[in-house]
DNA sequence: GCCGCCGTGCCAGCTACCTGACACGATCCC
DNA sequence: GGGATCGTGTCAGGTAGCTGGCACGGCGGC
């Protein structure tokens, strides 16, 4: 899902200097890039005309680290893709803060809670500076409701994340605290790191931050990882996902 | 997303009465009852031609009360629509068994494994005599590519079980016990009673029995349920849904 | 370079949940 | 009607995780 691997620097650039390709081959190719980044490319691919659709229709907007992207309790409008940068979706506040995901670049959201007419469920909250593409509603419902082939992409692409929720409760029914945060650990790592605080993970759990701090060093005494400020590095994967069940 | 008010026996019955209608016509009202069950009515309704392309090849079968429909590791060939009876998607055995969900009249499963290409991450045995449509790959691969209202249609359907699944996360983290059962009870309530033995409550919420029982024991003393045997009536809704959080 | 903030490390007491075991009651099938 | 099976009720000991609080150390802003 996180689609990482996308070197989000590159792309970066090229929205800073507009001048290289003009701003209509930019939009072109931030709409190829959500085109890769929803669903997969076996079956069903964009055409040209889909692309140059969905580009007509996307927004770029950035947030600053800390910014709220939108809040629980918000009617969805369109829907969002991070482009780059990280955001926390979460609910509650305080200790009874739990945080449902942390989305990546590709990641989509709000789509899910347009389609259903619902309002959103969670907060989210940029973690770093991040610039996110929007697609209003009607764009959206118009896309979906003409080009077949998105509308079958769109699919593919909810049902990976049903799939990845799905095995994520898989993960946390009757698993002891060790094994839930040797998985979470091997979830969240992004080139062999976990970019997130303590807090953050410990609240992707629901558990207290000391229950999580204790294991973590008791990982670190057996060389799993390394504890940084703000990180952890994953030292040996291999015995992290023997320890996961 | 349970379609439980779907008088399920009358069209049981209209199945074994073959004679009533003919074989044709009965495939043309089962596919309308799955037409019904996959997405909401507002957006993209089926047509005429989509039912009979539907009915053309949707098959029926019939497991006996404790048998296997699927078993997890299996590759998805096809999707399964409950048409009656209970199907209970479960991982692992013994003590270290977790059940992702309980499915009635209505519900679609092994889409999105099929989409995806994945085996099977859960085993489903029926919990009662359980009637299944089954609609092979191939046809559900030429529905979709073909037909836009379906594709559309099953887009909904997707996006409400991510809805359900990620509030069932939200549901879970940092909850306590107490909560979590109070909400379990009101979302498998089945006109006002709760139709699974306490075993597979556990198991649901990845707790041992006797915890469960400890706190259901506590909420029959407060006149919230009535515990029988295999089943558990609610008696005041309102404060259990306080309770829930 | 200093200060304030945020993140980490850790403790002591408490509670809630787990383990596993056993007795009893319902239900089903013969 | 009797036995097998499954579900419920309960207990006592052990332990894992919670509460909340405090000290320390990076990190960033001034």
């Amino acid at each position: 899902m996180e689609l990482s691997k996308q070197p989000a620097e590159t792309l970066q650039r090229s929205i800073r200097l507009l001048g290289g390709g003009g701003p209509a081959e930019l939009a072109i190719r931030q709409a190829a890039w959500v085109a890769r980044c929803v669903g997969h490319g076996d079956a069903a691919p964009f055409t040209p005309e889909d692309l140059s659709a969905l580009a007509a229709s996307l927004r770029t907007t950035t947030f600053e680290r800390g910014s709220v992207v939108f809040r629980a309790g918000d009617e969805a409008d369109g829907v969002w893709i991070v482009r780059s940068g990280r955001l926390e979706l979460s609910v509650g506040a305080g200790s009874k803060r739990a945080v449902v995901h942390v989305i990546g670049p590709g990641a989509v959201d709000g789509d899910i809670q347009y389609l259903l007419g619902m309002p959103l469920p969670y907060t989210a909250h940029a973690l770093a500076d991040t610039t996110v593409l929007y697609l209003d509603g009607e764009s959206f419902e118009g896309l979906l409701g003409k080009r077949l082939s998105i509308a079958r992409r769109w699919l593919t692409s909810v049902a990976m994340r049903l799939a990845e929720s799905q095995e994520r409760i898989i993960g946390m029914l009757g698993r002891s605290l060790t094994e839930q945060i040797a998985r979470i650990l091997l979830e969240e790592a992004v080139d062999g790191a976990v970019p997130l605080p303590q807090r953050t993970l410990a609240a992707m759990l629901g558990v207290q931050r000391p229950s999580l701090n204790k294991t973590l060093k008791e990982f670190e005494r057996n060389g799993l990882i390394k504890v940084r400020y703000g990180a952890i590095d994953l030292l040996d994967i291999d015995r992290l996902t023997a320890m996961s069940g």
